[in-house]
DNA sequence: TTGCATAGGGATAAAATTTTCCCTATTGTG
DNA sequence: CACAATAGGGAAAATTTTATCCCTATGCAA
């Protein structure tokens, strides 16, 4: 997500949207956010496969496609919030949809994955 | 997709639809498939970009996944055709909330990927 | 005083994914 | 004959992504 040796492709609605939610964890971060879940310390318990450092870069580029704001209160210890913005609450129906799919096909979908 | 290291998390719809569309090509693959371009080269010449052995590849866990079945051919030289199963069509509501996504705010999307 | 929680970042290691290059084989075309 | 088109695969390099480790800083609790 930074200096690429092989150009984006860019050439359609499917480019765009897999540039913003491709990351391990985004899709993840996106709905955890939409719970309630507004603190990097409360995302990192309810994703504890992933590294923290890793989930801090990809609020961030949440942040940079303006999917998600970050508030910083001045206080000690330290607090940031995160919360969707309208942008990003426009993706919700989209995420919903595939993980209503995962779920409606979940038998399946383990049975497929893990028989490889 | 084959020895991890790293196990696999499917706790969830969404991790497992993950499984299964992770991989640069695959939606773009299904996509073109659906509208009837399905011998490899077709494929291949639709997404240029792609190199020929990650498509081979990418078909080949589809196949594995049951998105797709493949029909050989004998004849010379090799014709093969991939068409979508019951399952793989199931996805196509899914990949095109996606793509209608994408196309909507594909200006909005196009400044902040580019503006990185 | 030591340790924990908070949020974050640099540097490097490791893992995963994709690309590149080189092979197989057959038939038809120039 | 040389070469393109067809489909595929092994091996290794390149690229990208993620994980691990170690550091900053502050206030509170035991």
């Amino acid at each position: 997500m930074k200096d690429r040796k092989i150009p984006l492709n860019l050439n359609c609605g499917l480019d765009l949207i897999g540039e913003v939610l491709y990351g391990k964890w985004k899709i993840r971060l996106l709905w955890f956010i939409n719970e309630g879940h507004k603190r990097p310390s409360e995302l990192q318990r309810k994703i504890p496969d992933a590294s923290r450092r890793v989930l801090t870069i990809q609020l961030k580029e949440l942040e940079d496609h303006e999917l998600v704001t970050k508030k910083i209160y001045p206080v000690v210890p330290p607090k940031v919030e995160y919360s969707l913005t309208e942008f990003g609450k426009s993706l919700l129906p989209v995420i919903a949809a595939l993980g209503n799919w995962g779920d409606e096909n979940e038998e399946r979908l383990r049975n497929v994955i893990l028989k490889g």
